[in-house]
RNA sequence: GCGGCCAUGGCGAAGUGGUUAACGCACCGGAUUGUGGCUCCGGCAUUCGUGGGUUCGACUCCCACUGGUCGCCCCA
């Protein structure tokens, strides 16, 4: 085998392809009712937007992005998450000079360079939503039950929200200053992670799962112990809204998301029990669209990964209503009937059923076990006997009966029972 | 970036130093001359990821490489 698909890729391939489709529609369906329009952007940006959008400390631009020089000398990197390019869009083509809010999702594939494993590729699929121009508690909140009402959709049990609030500007520097004056003391109890984090981005250090870490910040100060009198009463409407919207979720002061843009609202979807995990995740980040450029507007988003929710499900055994057979199979037999069938065959596709046949010249029995294979309901069967009474035979192959009929009634006959 | 495990036909999988590389699924053909799913019969790997080494002899042992997989870090 001579070619082999790149590390951490994948091709989907028919079996697998359809449940993609499936919780695509979902995501669109629910977008269409929370009246969000799509955005496609490209798939690579200029490397500094990612620095500037992402964070230069975060671990995705310290050592995971795709970055390469194009043929101009221009650096540019295969976007390892979606707002980013979403906010650049939004400046750039001034979408802010529209009445807001702003709203738009998009699905499409994420690249980070990282070893692959279980729920983790190079290449991997993200469906993700933003609204701009508003700092209404409520939006934080639709937004989460967007993202909650999407794994409900799909048919995942047991998603759970997690919530915080990692403050704004303004109330972020004040706990910081006490969160390493709590923690420098015992700076050597802490990995060697957390003590350059100590210093480079102290809040961090809550969420480590670093059991010795863990302990020592037990006692730590809490972000929300912090949060100003603009943060604090938007934090407490959010959970009042998410309440309202029975939005089931539990607030984990150590939640502490891992791209530097965000502010306030905080939130990740686990799921629970063991091989739980991180479904997705987003916030609100107030001070992103300045970062990039355009004027001073609030946003809030989330982005789930598509290759864990297909992983949950598999995981939680759902059976997705996907469909894959054909309404017909249409066996013919003999030069003349074949002849016919062509034009059967082209009727039946008008009609807006799905329709297929035999392309290798078998025989009956070949035909009929293709039509087995190809998951028919129907098999439609016209020899030369038939074609001389101008009738065709239709075989239902689930219960095996079988009814001679009107040549030119088959369409309205597979269209009436393939309702 | 670090660590564990793995690598045999289209797929799954036995074989763990001695010369026919099991078996199951799928696929193709036949029994069944115009009826699938069940049954029976037959067909289907000059070859065991790649390269090197040990040996009289290697799918089986050793080394390297490549790839896969799982975990750590971090995250989707």
């Amino acid at each position: 085998m001579k070619f082999r698909i790149p590390r951490g890729t994948q091709d989907l391939l028919p079996g697998e392809v359809e449940k993609w489709q499936y919780v695509e529609e979902k995501a669109k369906e629910l977008c269409r009712r929370y009246h969000f329009s799509e955005v496609r952007t490209p798939v690579f940006e200029q490397t500094s937007l990612f620095q500037r959008g992402v964070g230069e400390t975060t671990d995705i631009v310290e050592k995971e992005m795709y970055t390469f020089e194009d043929r101009g000398g221009r650096s540019l990197t295969l976007r390892p998450e979606g707002t980013a390019s979403v906010v650049r869009s939004f400046v750039e083509n001034k979408l802010y000079a529209d009445t807001p809010p702003t709203k738009l999702y998009y699905i499409g594939p994420m690249f980070r360079y990282e070893r692959p494993q279980a729920g983790r590729q190079r290449q991997f699929h993200q469906f993700g939503v933003e609204v701009f121009g508003t700092e209404e508690p409520d939006v934080d909140a639709e937004i989460i039950d967007l993202g909650y009402r999407f794994y409900r959709a799909t048919g995942l049990a047991d998603v759970k929200v997690e919530l915080n609030s990692v403050g704004c500007p303004r109330c972020r520097p004040v706990h910081r200053e006490a969160l390493v004056e709590y923690l420098t003391p015992h700076k050597e109890e802490l990995c060697k992670d957390c003590q350059s984090r100590l210093e480079r981005n102290p809040m961090r250090i809550l969420d480590c799962k670093n059991e010795s870490c863990h302990r020592i910040t037990e006692g730590a100060p809490k972000v929300i112990d912090f949060l100003c009198d603009h943060c604090g009463p938007h934090f407490d409407s959010v959970k009042e809204a998410l309440e309202l919207l029975e939005v089931p979720f539990h607030v984990n002061t150590r939640l502490v998301r891992g791209l530097d843009y965000y502010t306030q609202t905080a939130f990740e979807f686990v799921l629970e029990g063991k091989g739980g995990g991180s479904l997705g995740g987003g916030g609100r980040y107030n001070g992103l669209v300045e970062e990039v450029g355009g004027p001073e507007t609030p946003g809030i988003g989330f982005a789930v990964g598509l290759e864990r929710v297909l992983m949950a499900l598999e995981q939680q055994e759902v059976e997705l209503p996907l469909q894959t057979g054909v309404d017909c199979f249409l066996v013919t037999l003999g030069a003349e009937a074949k002849k016919h069938g062509v034009t059967l065959l082209k009727q039946l596709r008008e009609a807006g059923l799905s329709a297929e046949r035999d392309y290798l010249d078998r025989k009956m029995k070949g035909q009929m076990k293709a039509a087995d294979r190809a998951r028919a309901a129907y098999v439609a069967i016209l020899g030369e006997n038939e074609l001389a009474e101008n009738r065709v035979k239709v075989k239902n192959l689930a219960t095996g009966d079988q009814e001679t009929i009107q040549l030119d009634k088959l369409v309205d006959y597979i269209r009436d029972v393939s309702k």
